[in-house]
DNA sequence: CATGAATGAGAATTCATTCAT
DNA sequence: TATGAATGAATTCTCATTCAT
């Protein structure tokens, strides 16, 4: 009926929907079978292993994470606008592929360590150098503060957006668009009112 | 012959470092007993279980930080100062208890659901009112913006703190209380220069 | 289209070599029907089970086996005479069937045990019948020596013979007549010079 | 009680004999612990896995037989001594390690093709170079007959011994040193009564 | 206090086999 | 005839935990 890559789609939404909910070592092979509605081993005819399940769920994520970023990144906007575009293509991935993002946050350090997932440790980097040197170009243009260690900076940033997987549900309240507008407001101008 | 007390609170520390590091499923208790130079047997002489370890991690932790918090909602300061002095012990707290602070952060969800945790969900609870009774009062008197959704800004404010635990290195370049003025400094004014 | 006890004696001849090179229980179903070109599943339509692959591929060799040792046996010749077509007659089976009689040494002796392999233990006693009756009848006439164990003898001219279907390469330097005819001169007239 | 290189011993005999007599593949890790008396989970206790066990079997056969063969080979005999020496010695190492023997015979060819394993092959091209070049020198002293081919006449002699390991039961009608004599005449002077 | 040796309950994975299409 | 998808039983291996010494 379903053909085949609409099957591994759906497995791997399946499986990934899970280990963020429990965490990838939590979870077991019998827990997502169970969850399509198979048996563990018939899992094995869609995935060589549970690893390589995670791998293509974060692989896939970081592929069209890239996408948008990189279109962002070569739109030749100044350092706001970059900034504004990056948090909202961020919040929209985050809406799009939240188990993806969470699984990312939990456990990509720790499996970073393997050579199997490089691109994990490869991808941290480009995305250290975009940011960071988005708000060395603001600093510079005198758009972002001079007075902030810029990695600290970049960090606050950074941390404050992917966070917000653990805590975003889908068709909430607030689109994604909406959360990146106030986030961005609190990130660019603060929480204090202005006197 | 170091006394009993003591011993148990290296074997909880090297225990700590090593949940922080790998996981609290992904860590074998006998890697814990490797790391404090025993067999793996030999950790059951100080303690019931590898659950209550990190149950006894974590518990510590929050008596801790809740002296710490609790003197500062009881000192009666306005909005901003309380705000500024949570901001600053959790940074203290984050400095003197990182591995714990790191695996509260990455366990403390998944954990909750079991009843012995249930002082996490209290914590939780009490944490978030402590913090969104503030920012109200901030915003009732005019110290904070009243045009951001509260609870979005709680979390952004929350995270902002807490993901620190994940890159924090005790020893590092900025004591925590540096770190604290300045997230404190963008939380409050943002990263935009203003004009 | 191939007609089908064409097809079948393909993919037996397939199976064969695969069982011949990594064990029957090393090999599986699905190495098979990737050798021959088609999904594991796929076997099925042409076989009962995988054992009855190998029970098609011994029977198939064995009948074959004895229709040779029988022509000879029937023949009337005298011992040294039957010994050396007997011998010339297994290098032949050797070279026609050389992954049958590679399988038959690695695996009959665990199959037997099995009811539905008993042939195996059959042809096993018939085959040490015809042989220590010859070598019997050799030493009786004054043909062969009377000075050695008879069943190490047989156990050594056995083993002597069938364990070159190991190393054995249809279309290597010697023919099968070539290669008995050698092994015959060893066994019978030994490897040292004669003073 | 039984102290630990002892039990260690003790369990490798037990998984040899049970490799020996069922092969490798078929022989799972519980048969091997109920032989055993413990569960199969104990087992890991002693050895990091199956693999390990056949490993440690077939490498402490080896390096006693070498020690035999190399002390033979350094003797300085003359090649047909030399031959009588080493096949001696042959029985005696399958008197006393039959089962590793047995594994060796049957499964070493296709372990041979893990890395892990190459020893297997330096041991086997080892083994080849004693045997050819010991033949060849009893060829150009006119101790063995020059009209054979001399690979065929090594394969010969060596399967002829090692298959021995398939049958032979130790405390049977004779000894490692008997069945050496025997086999050495048949080998060296042949079966067929000289006339 | 610590060790050595085990237990026992799963875990991931493999694989022969089935069956609707 | 062959495919694609599954089943289910077995297999290797892991690991928290126990306990006599």
């Amino acid at each position: 009926m379903t053909p085949t890559p609409e099957r591994r789609r759906e497995l791997l939404a399946t499986a990934a929907e899970v280990f963020a909910a429990q965490g990838y070592n939590a979870t077991t092979v019998r827990r997502i079978a169970d969850e399509a509605g198979m048996l563990a081993g018939s899992l094995y005819y869609h995935f060589d292993s549970k690893e390589s399940m995670i791998d293509e769920i974060l692989s896939t994520f970081l592929d069209e994470l890239w996408q948008g970023y990189d279109a962002v990144l070569a739109a030749g906007l100044g350092p706001r606008e970059t900034i504004e575009a990056l948090v909202t293509e961020s919040f929209r991935e985050i809406d799009r592929h939240r188990p993806a993002v969470a699984i990312y946050q939990k456990e990509s350090k720790h499996l970073a360590t393997q050579p199997r997932f490089a691109y994990l440790t490869d991808s941290q980097a480009k995305f250290e150098k975009a940011w960071l040197s988005t708000l060395e170009r603001g600093v510079a243009e005198g758009t972002f503060r001079d007075d902030l260690d810029i990695r600290l900076t970049y960090r606050f940033v950074r941390d404050t957006v992917w966070v917000a997987a653990s805590w975003y549900r889908p068709g909430g309240h607030h689109s994604p668009e909406e959360i990146a507008r106030q986030y961005l407001s609190m990130v660019l101008d603060g929480i204090a009112l202005r006197t």
